[in-house]
This record gives structure tokens, sequence and C-alpha cells, in this order.
DNA sequence: TTGAAAGCGCTAACAT
DNA sequence: ATGTTAGCGCTTTCAA
């Protein structure tokens, strides 16, 4: 184990010379600096962290914690948040919760203490218990807003409009909507944009889990409803729908139209290719670390960003079935 | 800021004996303890991750680099980490090398030092710099072997086995073979497995990025090689191939059969369901964290586990055509 | 620009 | 079982 004394004494000078040459290179003479990079290279040195992150109070760490990393619309995230903490010179600690708010909870607690800040992707926790997070150390959420926190989020207001927009010049008159998690701030808001809506009628499928089971289960509930075209929480759920719908031997899009959300890779693998709202995930991701640094910063306490999702038409949504 | 001392004075005890308390209950009086925990509650104490992990050499910190989250396969197995990491009481700093093999390197040298133990995942680097990276620190490999590393990989040739058995047996006398990244571990493996084979005639379309347009792509020149069965190094690449096949008019599995590798959840979303060779990729990444923790430990220097796969036989594959 | 010195908060001998 | 003590390797005042 080679450490900065060995590196300053090869270099001929003090520790603490050594250690500027490293983090500060312009406060030093450019000879001293030479030598120290050379002891550096010579000796193979590698600073420890842990001492680094105890003397200075900065551990270059940011953690992350989502609901499934298997879910691709939040591996999506993940890999945004990857993206921008490297550029930031940051690493990232990654935590999935398996959906399960207890466990968020815990692995907050557990993370906070070794993180200079963390990313709480589509949290499942309530309000308050967010806000006692943030209490405890700089906090950004994504895909969920609470007020005074700094957030990235999509504006699924408008998804949902341009959706319903979509579906009613379609001619569609009724739509189901299968939900998310009832504890889903997103799809609490895609429910808001959907009571919104005059010009079509809406019915609400319930919530369901955001996989491509629960699609399955909640496609006969949505049919049952009597409506033309299913708006689904997510795509996972769309695909899902699909699939039972043409099990039970409906022709999609000529029965019934499907629309989803998110616009995972997987919405072309299918056939028909499936209408969706496509929602830049991984952007979502690269901002929340920008933003989290700028909330270490103090420079932005409780910016809210909301970014603009846009409706990506293909083949699983068409005319209105001539009744 | 509340410190292991502000919790011993609290507790009328000794710093030492707080430390204890917390590290090693049993080794403290139930009085004390009590007092200890009581403290820690009423002070809300944290534990300062960098002063343990200075004093102790231990962080608590494992790494996990990878070519890319967006990636199922790869999610997947991020996601096998966590949970074996948790359990172990360890957090994970994720990496994504964006399937770059210079990243790659340089995201291993940066975590290195941060992290008690290395799973490097497929990883694109040559033998020697694999070996390189395991001379810094505890390091174990999945889907990949090099002599005398840990690891956990998947018994590919098994896999190739069963798919050409399969297909054999439907009556194909000749498959086409998309392959993966030439620098992949594993897609050696299977043309290794696949030059075995002596029932059925196998042309090798080369090398393609393992993503669905991969498979688009080479879905053409499988076609090319007048073969009546295509086998893809995975899922995507098998999801692109089946989806040019049917837009340029070819029926599966009735014209030509496809199989692919890893049973990622969307080769049940689309239409035929994909036949596939499934892989456990979660499982595989919490045995690499209990691998892990043996390499740490001495106790398992250069093991090497195979996990077993299997065909599942879905409906893109069937009776070869009558010629 | 440089060095000496004082910790950062904790753990781990060692002595009791 | 408990307290005392001495660091872990680094950063960062403070003086020079």
């Amino acid at each position: 184990m080679t450490t900065l004394r060995d590196v300053a004494r090869a270099a001929g000078v003090s520790a603490a010379t050594a250690s500027r040459a490293l983090s500060a290179p312009d406060s030093v003479s450019p000879a001293k600096r030479q030598r120290v990079e050379d002891a550096v290279a010579d000796l193979g040195y590698q600073p420890n962290r842990s001492a680094q992150a105890l003397a200075s109070g900065r551990h270059q760490h940011f953690g992350l914690v989502l609901p499934d990393l298997a879910n691709p619309s939040f591996a999506a995230i993940a890999k945004g948040v990857q993206e921008g903490a490297r550029r930031d010179g940051y690493a990232v600690l990654v935590a999935d919760t398996d959906e399960d708010p207890r466990a968020e909870r815990a692995m907050v607690r557990d993370l906070q203490p070794s993180v200079e800040g963390l990313i709480l992707c589509s949290p499942r926790m309530t309000d308050d218990e967010i806000r006692e997070c943030a209490d405890s150390g700089p906090v950004v959420l994504v895909n969920r807003e609470v007020d005074e926190l700094a957030s990235v989020t999509f504006d699924s207001g408008s998804g949902v409009s341009q959706a319903l927009r979509h579906l009613r010049a379609l001619g569609h008159k009724s739509v189901a909507y299968v939900g998310g998690p009832a504890a889903s701030w997103s799809d609490a808001q895609r429910r808001l944009a959907l009571a919104d809506a005059s010009d079509i009628e809406v019915s609400d499928v319930g919530p369901h889990r955001p996989l491509y089971q629960g699609g399955v289960a909640a496609a006969d509930l949505a049919l049952a409803t009597g409506s033309t075209a299913i708006l689904c929480y997510n795509d996972l759920l769309a695909l899902g729908v699909s699939s039972r719908l043409r099990a039970r031997g409906l022709s999609i899009p000529t029965d019934v139209s499907v629309v989803g959300f998110d616009d995972i890779s997987a919405a072309t693998y299918v056939e028909p290719q499936l209408t969706t709202v496509a929602i830049p995930l991984t952007r979502a991701g690269q901002e929340a670390t920008s933003l989290l640094s700028q909330v270490r910063a103090g420079t932005a306490e409780h910016q809210q960003l909301r970014l603009p999702v846009d409706l990506v038409v293909r083949d699983s949504s068409g005319p209105a079935p001539i009744s």
C-alpha cells in the first residue's frame, strides 16, 4: 500500500504539497508538480478514497434508489444517472427496492450516510417520508414531485392530452385507462389529466402492477367497459393488454386501439408496434445528476424540472370501429 | 453532525465501548449496550461510513461494471448482484461502460480503490487486462472465464446443443448463427459448441451488436445462407431477426425457425413467442456476490461456477419446411 | 509557494 | 467487560 507520504518522500516534498499537486495543480510550482507526478507514476500511487472522504467530507458518490432495475424504464433512467454522474466525476451507488416502500425507506437510510446526494426514482414512499429523507441530505426526485424539493418529472398531463386528442381524432368516443401502482405519483398525474377530458368518455380500470402480467390481467376488465380504446399507465402494461386481446381473437387496432406510455424499446419489437407516449428517461437521469450538483451547491434548492413528452404514433392505434 | 463520541458521552461510556456496542453487541454488558442503543436513538446517530472505512479498511462496497444497463440481460444480472450484496450487507457501485473496452478499463481503475471487490459482467477487455484488474483487488467475472480467476458463467455449450438437438428433431438440416460482439467470450463459447455439431450444417453470419437493430440487419444475411433455422447470440438479436423476416413476408416458424438466447421477458411479448435458451441471469448476479465474498476471504481463489441453462420451446421454432 | 501540524470519526490493539 | 491510546491516509488551516 503506497501512501501519499511515500509519494511526497520520493518527490522530496511535504505531504501537503503532494496533496496539492494532485488536487490543485496550479497552486504548486511546475517543478515540484512534475516531481510529484513522476513519483505517482513510479510508485503506482492510488489515493485512498476513504481517507480523502473522511478528511474532506466529500466522497464523490451519489446514491440512486429505484423500484426495479429489471424494469426497462428505470434501467433507462439509471443509465442516464450513470452518464451524468460520471461526467461530473461521481460514482453511483444503486439500490433496488423491488417496489417495496419499506425497503425503500431502509435503503435511503443505509445509503444516505455514504453519499453526497440521493436520487430517488419513482419513490413509493409518502410525501412526508420523502421530506424526512430530504432533511438528512441533498435529494432529487425523479418522476415525482413534492413541494419544495428538487425534481425531474415528465409532463404526463400533456402526454395524456396528446394521446386523447389522437384517439378522438380517430373517432374514439370512449377510452379505458389501465392504471399503474396506486402509490404512483405519475399515475395520479395521469388520472388528473384524464379527469379533464371532456370530449371522450373515460373508464378507470383501476391500479395494476406496472408489468406485462398486469396488462394481461387488465385486458378483460378494459374490454368489459365497452371502450374502443385502451390507454395504459406504461408500455409493459400495454404490451400485456395487447397480447391478451389478441389471444381473445381481437385485432389491434381494427377492433380496439391500444396506447402506452414510456416508449421502451420492446414497444417496437411487437406486432403491431405500439403507439405510445415517449418519455425522455435517460435524459431525466442526466438532468437529475445536474440538479443534484446544484442542490448540493445550494444553487437550485427546489427547482422542478418538467420534461416534455411526445406521442409516438405507431400501429396499435387506428380508427374507431364502426359500431 | 452527531458523532460516536456524542453517543458515548450521552451513554456515559467510552467511545470504544460505544463502538463495540454497535458492532459487536455481545462483547458489551447488556446494561451499557442498552444505554448506548438509547443514546443512538435519542441523538439520531448515523455512523460516518468514511471514518469506519478508513479505520477498519472495509467500506462495505462492491463494484459492478457492465456493458449496458439498458440491456435487459445485464439489468437482470445487476438486479441479482443488488440482492446478493444487500443480503451480505454491501452496497453496490454500478458503472456502465456503454460497451466500450477502454471505458471499461478506466472505470475499473476508478472503482477499484473505493470497493472491496469488483464484479465484472461480460467484460470486453482482453484476458491480460482482466488479470491486471484482478491483481489490484478481488474480482469475480460474470459471463466470462479467465484462467485462475473466479467466475460465474453459463453452460452455453449445453445451450447450443439443446437448441441444435431441438432443431434437428424438427427436421432442420441447416442453421445460421447470428453472432454477438466479436470480443464476447460467451459468443466464442457458442461458436465452439457450434463447431462440434455434426448432424446439422452451420453457417456463420458473423458478429453483430447484441441489439434489436443488429438482428434486423442480420436477418437478410442469415436468410441468404439458405438455412431453415436461425440461432441467435441473444434474444434481442432474435427479436430483430424475426421482425425483419416477417417484414419480408416470411412466416415464423412455418418458413424459418428462430431461436434466441437469454429468455428476456420481451421474448414472451412478441408473436410468435420466442423459443430461447433460458439463462439464470439474476441468479448469476447473486452467485457472483457470494463468490466475491469467498474470494475476499480467500476461500474460493479461482472457483469457476457454471450455471445450467435450459431450452424453452415456444412458438418461433417448428418443423423444417418441406423443400 | 511551501511545510508543519491538527484533525476528520472511527476502530483496534493493548492494558486494565 | 471496559477505557486508553494510537493511528487509518488524507486535507486543510495556519505560518512562514
